[in-house]
DNA sequence: CTATACACTAACTTTTGGTAAGTACATACA
DNA sequence: TGTATGTACTTACCAAAAGTTAGTGTATAG
């Protein structure tokens, strides 16, 4: 049996490209951010310009102001995310993409928007199978 | 005041595009079932062909039988998945991308291949974090 | 005759997600 | 002067989802 190797990056392992099948590779958890369902319209807002917490809150509907904020604090860590809070009171707090989460972002926005145009038919076929 | 609109789908609404920022919009399951953890995993691992339910499972790292089967179950439903049982003993399942599965799985590649090249950004950016 | 493969399902536990309330201070309005 | 509201969060709590383990019936392999 191998000794079990001990878990701590190396230097090449930071060089080579994820493994999303393969269950230790910490791409898995990337992908968990970005496709998680507050953190893709996140993203998508952000494509549209620098936005302030409520702004954000009021744009996405539907999400509580925790997962809002946990949200953006795990896209700003993986670096998607720039977060720049200005130290006045009321707190004014200002989030936008960095030009690794544009480029993410763009890829998530090809994915929404074909979900949203075919919409309808995703729909029928679901009709179809009850 | 409107009166309370019933839920009900009307034809018009069903041909509607979905909206991803308005909280009672349908697209919002179906990008949870398209982006959670292993429905991503069954469509990459189904756009390189058919396979059987226990293959999937050996294929894909980590995901236990319970999810496998329900992740499978609800990509059938939304109309991304076949599902042929042959009834013989022991069982045979095979499990395929519908052309309306291929077309989703498609732009998911793009941007789980984005993640797959690009980690080692991100986990530079994560370590610059801490 | 024991073990394994197959494709699941059911019961149970752990983790995550969602809800409601609290924080400190400032401005607006009465 | 007092109450309400807005800001960007955090904390405590509870419900829902995910994960784990064990079981099903039959057949083939060893």
């Amino acid at each position: 049996m191998n000794p079990p190797s001990n878990r701590q990056n190396t230097l090449t392992e930071r060089l080579e490209k994820g493994d999303l099948f393969a269950q230790p590779c910490p791409s898995r958890e990337i992908l968990k951010h970005v496709c998680s369902q507050w953190g893709v319209l996140c993203l998508m807002s952000l494509r549209q310009g620098t936005h302030r917490f409520s702004e954000l809150r009021r744009k996405i509907g539907g999400v509580s102001e925790k997962m809002l904020a946990q949200s953006l604090q795990t896209l700003a860590e993986d670096g998607f995310v720039l977060r720049v809070s200005h130290p006045v009171v009321p707190p004014f707090v200002e989030y936008s993409l960095t030009p690794l989460g544009e480029e993410v972002a763009e890829h998530v926005a090809t994915l929404t928007d074909w979900i949203e145009v075919n919409l309808p038919r995703v729909l029928n076929a679901r009709d179809r199978s009850l």
